[in-house]
DNA sequence: ACTTTATGTTACTGTTTAGTAACATATCTT
DNA sequence: AAGATATGTTACTAAACAGTAACATAAAGT
């Protein structure tokens, strides 16, 4: 679990997001990711990145003088399969309960 | 999405989810989750709690002089429906192409 | 009423994080 | 080779965060 710290820091931030999201549909060079979120300065594109590479989320394909950025699913997976299914099952259990609880009731 | 930041946020650092994780199996009263991080003063258990107060993660019941902190599954379900599962399609679709990839390899 | 117990509040400190600027390197085009 | 393009590195600043200490309130037990 532990391994997994860096993911769910990396995952704290919206514009780590967001860039996540734009890796879902295709790979992007950094300076499509750049135009991507014009609002941040080429520099702090970058250093995000660092911050995904770091957390595995993801890597980097150099190509002659592009680098190449590529999304890795696998730690948002296993964050879903080690920490988050135990409150999923809790939450459809609580809305099962809940949906007994109304059926239950008399009139 | 906005709405899940703070929820991110809390996420990030692991006495959090730690505390989470204790919430899961009953409520309980900010001096067990004292007693249960001993590593932890007081006074930062209760910051950990009010941050996690404010992504609706915990919400608390008051009585008497007892402050019995629940666990709310719910943001971590809209979490999951809204941002993880559509990295955990990707991946279970990259698995599949992975194998066929395999399988139909000729020997 | 007095003491103990359980929690709440404010102020302060050191660390981490986000962001930028300036400069450096490497590749492509002509 | 020279200029343009794409990325990498270092140093610095401002804001956010984690943690603690000291003090305050409020309910329970005797």
């Amino acid at each position: 679990m532990d391994k997994l710290d860096p993911v769910f820091k990396a995952l704290a931030d919206p514009t780590r997001r967001q860039i996540l999201d734009h890796l879902r549909g295709q790979p992007l060079t950094t300076g499509d990711i750049c135009d991507l979120i014009p609002e941040l300065s080429r520099c702090g594109v970058m250093k995000h990145l660092e911050i995904l590479v770091d957390a595995r989320l993801v890597f980097v394909r150099r190509e002659g003088r592009m680098r190449w950025n590529y999304l890795n699913p696998v730690p948002i997976q296993q964050i879903h399969d080690r920490w988050i299914s135990p409150y999923v099952a809790m939450h459809a259990r609580n809305l099962l309960r809940l949906k007994q609880a109304v059926e239950d009731k008399p009139d």
